[in-house]
DNA sequence: GGGCCGTCGCTTTTT
DNA sequence: GCGACGGCCC
């Protein structure tokens, strides 16, 4: 048996399989079997070393990941495994606390809140505190106190030495009494109580210490400083600690997660084994090259020598589209292409892009042309309004102590308790150290208070109603319980009222009946457990594999997953990066590696676009294609990409503003000979090679302006010219001003330019 | 307390 | 271009 566990891998493959006990580190590039590895190890660990099941925990990235984990895991060993614990760290230190509800400050039942949960209860305590909610803004806030809770620090531990961390601290203070009131934990909370009560609390860590034998950490880069503790104490006394990761992959610096954590675990765990798992199965050597290439750029890396034995294969597919719906038009026609040419299959293709606004373009194209499609994430379906008014119900039966869904379902529909009686009831809720459960039963056994009799007996009214649905709920049919509420509530009538047109009242109606079907399904399911899966599934967890359809999703989402082809549209300066990564410490490196981990999906064909102009907030603007476009060797690279042609000028004047990479782990000197060698090559190159595939803008007669060109501005001052094109009977011209003024797209007829030089 | 209308800010990425 | 929120009036 312990022959068919290793047969089939290779050899570092089988070595970190069959590790001994103790620590070990695989470092696994993209598409070299780490999910292999990870499941025969656990097989390993049960049939060869005699392991528990009950005693192996293994944390994955996703749910998803850990369902199809166990599938694999049973399949190998042909039965189910009792008591084997796999599951996001989330989903597995959520279980914990409700076991050790009685070391916590938090009942067993106590429920999960979401980011917007999190920013009304942000909002409720800035009030509270009086606090301007324009000048310091909820997501701000909650940013300084998520990136605390990471770093275990709890509100009275919390020191800033700023007026904005003074305002934090007190923020966060309030903020935590009012989830511990509302017995309600944001996902934070999840690894930081975990954490501390594994770390402050003898009995209760030795227990799970003696109980978790084996420990096993998939996409380990991507974990925070809250999860990496967890790693270490759960690993003791035996550190039989198995984590691999990949520190080129590490896409969640945003949220705190810090891949120096692999370089930690070497000094943690000097003991440890380290593997390297090279051979890539997925990939063409030509998409690898592409890949590596990218990646190169970024110091600080252990180099890897990934090597695949699919030599050659198709070149890298270099699209400039006109704009986002050009762009989306251009996905459509390749898809189709793919499928009759090459008899590809739609599940066989992904569309990726770096903001989920993106996806709006390609849907509608994807809707036009009538290509089935799926959307991972995007606005989710627990996102939709009426979605939230029907969950905050079901919350607020669950848990009368929940604030936020009070406040949100109180007056909806109408029920006359307005914003005054609801701030009067807080108040005096806070006076008299009420919970906004008991505050309401208080009221209802006739309790004085400082409220106005009227608002009293709605809310006197308001608290029956949800007495009568916990006690239907306690017969345990969600599904009736969910009608009750339509029905009481007069939903479906607030539904049409609140909605400007028919046909989005329509839309909303749609998703209640789907949230209805939804709930009939799990109609047996205890509504706290019901509400706990709910708020741990991410977007991924969604994807369904039964269906035949193009997968659209963003480039995180895609960590993990591989299609036969993959596109990577919109990969524009500013977008990929995105604008917003350049004033984070490591953020054009993460970027890079951001790209590295969409292009690596790619088993066969790469096809990356990006547009001439985008929609934005509602207007079209100039963009530019991405810096790291010209990474990629122009042998790799077919495709007709005018814009590239004029990188050279762009770049020149970007150097000039020192609008760069500001990270300082990049190596600039570096970066400014090596960022555009090939482009004009490129350019050239690509025509003759694939000539009349597509035509390139701005082809045809002469043009009065040129990239490089100096001018004069009557009211922008002085640029320089990016490009010029020809638009219709004029011509269109692309400055970039100085940088307050920034880049404009101007008709040449209306501008009034005058040359200065070039 | 509710409805209407104007302003503002916004979108990075997710458990 | 959209949704959230505040000011205003009934």
């Amino acid at each position: 048996m312990a022959v068919a566990l290793l047969e089939g891998l290779n050899e570092q493959q089988r070595a970190a399989v069959s590790a001994g006990p103790g620590p070990v580190l695989v470092l696994a590039g993209p598409g070299s079997g780490k999910t292999r590895v990870l499941t025969h190890r656990i097989a390993y660990l049960i049939q060869e070393i005699g392991a528990y099941p009950g005693g192996i925990v293994a944390v994955t990235f996703t749910n998803k990941a850990a369902g199809e984990m166990r599938a694999r895991v049973e399949n190998i060993l042909g039965g189910r495994l009792q008591g084997l614990q796999i599951g996001t760290f989330h989903a597995i230190c959520a279980r914990l606390l409700r076991r050790e509800a009685d070391h916590t400050q938090h009942r067993h039942d106590y429920l999960i809140y979401d980011t917007d949960d999190q920013v009304a209860l942000v909002t409720q305590a800035l009030n509270e505190l009086n606090l301007d909610v324009k000048k310091y803004r909820p997501r701000q806030l909650l940013d300084h106190i998520s990136g605390a809770k990471n770093e275990l620090i709890p509100p009275d531990k919390y020191q800033m030495k700023s007026y904005l961390g003074e305002i934090v601290r007190r923020v966060y203070e309030r903020y935590q009494e009012l989830l511990i009131a509302s017995n309600a934990r944001d996902f934070d909370d999840l690894l930081m109580d975990t954490a501390l009560l594994l770390r402050d609390n003898d009995e209760v860590r030795q227990k799970y210490q003696r109980f978790y034998e084996f420990l096993l950490v998939d996409e380990f880069q991507d974990t925070n400083m809250a999860q990496y503790e967890l790693v270490k104490i759960l690993a003791k006394p035996q550190d039989n600690v198995f984590v691999v990761g990949d520190e080129d992959q590490a896409i969640y610096g945003f949220r705190g997660a810090d891949y120096r954590n692999v370089l930690q675990f070497r000094r943690d765990f000097p003991d440890a084994k380290v593997i390297l798992l090279e051979q890539n199965y997925r990939s063409t050597q030509i998409v690898l090259d592409a890949a590596r290439a990218v990646i190169d750029k970024n110091t600080h890396r252990t180099p890897k020598a990934l090597f695949t034995d699919q030599i050659g294969g198709q070149p890298v597919t270099v699209y400039e589209a006109y704009s986002e719906v050009d762009e989306a038009e251009y996905v459509i026609q390749r898809v189709d292409d793919l499928r009759k040419q090459e008899r590809l299959d739609y599940r066989d293709i992904a569309v990726m892009y770096r903001t989920n606004a993106q996806s709006r373009a390609l849907e509608e194209a994807f809707i036009r042309s009538n290509t089935p499609y799926r959307l991972i994430g995007g606005v989710g379906f627990y996102k939709r309004r009426e979605i939230r008014d029907l969950l905050a119900y079901l919350r607020l039966i669950n848990n009368p102590d929940d604030a936020v869904s009070f406040a949100r379902v109180v007056n909806v529909p109408k029920r006359g308790i307005g914003k005054k009686s609801v701030e009067d009831l807080q108040r005096w809720a806070l006076k008299q150290r009420y919970t906004i459960g008991q505050a309401l039963a208080a009221l209802a056994q006739g309790e004085p208070s400082s409220l106005p009799a009227s608002a009293v007996r709605k809310l006197v009214d308001f608290h029956a109603l949800l007495a009568g649905w916990r006690e239907l709920n306690a017969v345990g049919d969600l599904s009736a319980l969910l009608e009750d509420v339509i029905v009481r509530t007069g939903y479906t009538l607030h539904l049409h009222e609140s909605s400007d047109r028919p046909e989005e009242a329509m839309e909303r109606q749609e998703n209640v009946n789907e949230f209805r079907a939804l709930l009939k399904q799990d109609r047996a399911k205890p509504l706290g457990e019901f509400l706990e899966d709910i708020s741990l599934v991410a977007d991924v967890d969604t994807l369904a594999e039964e269906k035949n359809s193009v997968t659209l999703l963003t480039l995180h989402a895609a960590k993990g997953l591989e299609y036969p082809v993959v596109f990577i549209t919109g990969i524009e300066e500013g977008l990929l990066p995105h604008l917003r990564s350049l004033d984070e410490p490591d953020g054009m490196a993460e970027e890079r590696r951001l790209f590295y981990v969409g292009l690596t999906r790619a088993m066969r064909h790469l096809y990356l676009t990006y547009a001439f102009r985008r929609m934005t907030y509602g207007d079209s603007s100039p963009s530019l294609p991405s810096r790291f476009l010209g990474d990629i060797p122009a042998r790799l690279v077919q495709g007709v990409s005018a814009g590239l042609a004029n990188r050279r000028n762009y770049q020149t004047y970007q150097e000039s503003l020192r609008w760069d990479d500001d990270s300082p782990w990049e190596n600039k000197a570096s970066d400014k000979e090596a960022t555009w060698p090939d482009a004009s090559a490129l350019v050239d190159a690509a025509r003759s090679r694939i000539r009349g595939q597509i035509q390139p803008f701005g082809q045809g007669a002469p043009l009065r302006y040129r990239s490089g060109l100096r001018v004069q501005h009557p009211v922008f001052g002085e640029g320089i010219v990016i490009e010029s094109r020809r638009s219709g009977d004029d011509e269109e011209v692309t400055i970039q001003f100085s940088k307050q003024v920034g880049l404009k797209r101007l008709a040449a007829s209306f501008a009034n330019l005058i040359i200065l030089e070039g």
